[in-house]
RNA sequence: GGGCGGAUACCAAAGCGGUCAAAUGGACCAGACUGUAAAUCUGGCGGCUCAGCCUUCGCAGGUUCGAAUCCUGCUCCGCCCA
């Protein structure tokens, strides 16, 4: 393997970052690692609990694959004693432990999810359930010795609930130092995290001096944003776009971004060169769309991306109907006096959650069958065919059987 | 261990015996406007074939013609003192 100067590593390395800690010491270590023809090794923990990944994912994922196609070594790191802990987020629940196999499941299904950006094939695996398993009381103390409440204080989370006067369990203090200790027990040049993990990652640096090694660098990317403009991506909001999500879905999804995020979007989730992002920029619906293509186009290839763009295009600009419709039969036992409600038909369509909300979708003028607006919430549907549309992006196709 | 305060719909937060399915704000949904998004305005936002009815205000009982509102016990949570 040969290396890139270090200088050209470091441009594309720093790309999009928050924090770099430091990058004196990267640019060095990057040196040494060239002319020594040794990989840094990058760590990134993923907790193996919930497998569900989305674009906010991607953006450390990507990163590890700047490292990874630079040369470096890349080691995800299953994070098993961890997950017990659970980051500190001030709902501070010890979580069960996960079984065996629920681990080895999770971990396969992120391994395939990441593996929509990462080379899978080429990083090293551990779990931190290697280490900290077998480990006594004793040692916990140890490790637990090894830091002060003061500096554990300075984590913004910490520190905000300690003001706050919110309750802080004695357990979360650990997960910075489990987390940090796994970097000494992986000997790790580089970890890289949100910048929510910044404390944390810095923990691991310090116990790595504490104990002879050198510290590792710290890398830090921006949280991103969700389709709201405000929270961050996360699936329990529901303001996320995730990468498994069918084409036409995600690219209708990009449209709805915000304005003011393009730019970071198009920096953190796409390859597109700073010098075009600035262009693009400028005129925000090309952008959108630019954007839209390019990470349609990554999750599932060129032709789906323009394929996408052209359904979108009819759907919102022509007011046509999306290719996918879901499509629905009505059992004729479902009929009353030969038709069917057509609130209960939106619901049993899952285009609302119950008859009441139907009712008022009809009543608000926000349904069409075949395209016509039913106002009459005590219209009833007669055998037939049906194309029912609430708002502009839900519809189905609607079959109500005969007698 | 002792003292104090709190638990209301997705979130925040009013309500303190009837007029409460519960003010208000946010989030969300729909409509108008807009080639995207934003902003703005309008309607909706427990369920029910709905001018009416049913189930909700931490949990369980109780007092009342009547309780989210009063009483008792329980659970959970926060703060302070030890």
């Amino acid at each position: 393997m040969t290396f890139l100067p270090a200088k050209e590593q470091l441009a594309i390395i720093e790309r999009g970052v928050v924090d770099l800690v430091d990058r004196e010491d990267l640019e060095k270590r990057l040196e040494k690692s060239r002319a020594t023809g040794t990989p840094l090794r990058v760590k990134f923990g993923i907790d193996p609990s919930s497998p569900d990944i989305h674009l906010g994912h991607t953006v450390p994922l990507r990163k590890l694959r700047d490292f990874q196609r630079l040369g470096h070594r890349v080691i995800v790191l299953w994070g098993t004693a961890t997950a017990m802990v659970g980051d500190p987020s001030g709902k501070n629940k010890t979580r069960p432990a996960l079984t065996r196999e629920a681990v080895e499941a999770n971990k396969q299904t992120y391994r395939e999810q990441i593996g929509a950006v990462l080379d899978t094939d080429n990083i090293e695996e551990r779990e931190n359930g290697e280490w900290f398993h077998e480990q006594s009381f004793m040692d916990c103390i140890t490790l637990a010795s090894r830091y002060t409440v003061a500096r554990m204080l300075e984590r913004d989370d910490f520190s905000k609930r300690y003001k706050e006067q919110r309750p802080i369990a004695v357990h979360e203090f650990l997960y910075p130092l489990l987390q940090g200790q796994d970097s000494v027990e992986l000997q790790c040049d580089v970890e890289i995290g949100g910048s929510d993990q910044l404390f944390n990652l810095l923990v691991g640096r310090d116990l790595q001096g504490q104990q002879g090694q050198t510290p590792q660098i710290c890398l830090t990317l921006p949280i991103i944003e969700g389709l709201d403009g405000t929270q961050k991506m996360s699936k329990s909001l529901g303001n996320y776009i995730g990468v498994q999500e069918s084409s036409s879905e995600q690219f209708g999804k990009v449209m709805k971004v915000p304005n003011d995020l393009l730019e970071k979007y198009f920096t953190l989730l796409t390859d597109v060169s700073n010098e075009r992002i600035a262009e693009l920029v400028g005129n925000p619906l090309e952008a959108k769309f630019a954007l839209a293509h390019a990470i349609v186009a990554d999750y599932h290839g060129e032709d789906a991306a323009t394929a996408a763009r052209k359904e979108y295009d009819r759907v919102h600009q022509q007011g046509g109907l999306p290719d996918d419709l879901p499509e629905f039969t009505v059992p004729s036992d479902q009929l009353k006096d030969g038709v069917i409600w057509l609130p209960a038909a939106m619901t049993f369509a899952k285009l609302c959650a119950s008859n009441s909300e139907g009712r008022r979708l009809v009543q608000g003028g926000g349904v069409r069958i075949d395209g016509a607006v039913m106002k009459d919430p005590k219209h009833g549907l007669a055998p037939g065919d049906y194309v029912l549309q609430v708002g502009k992006r839900k519809a189905a196709k609607i079959v109500v059987a005969g007698a």
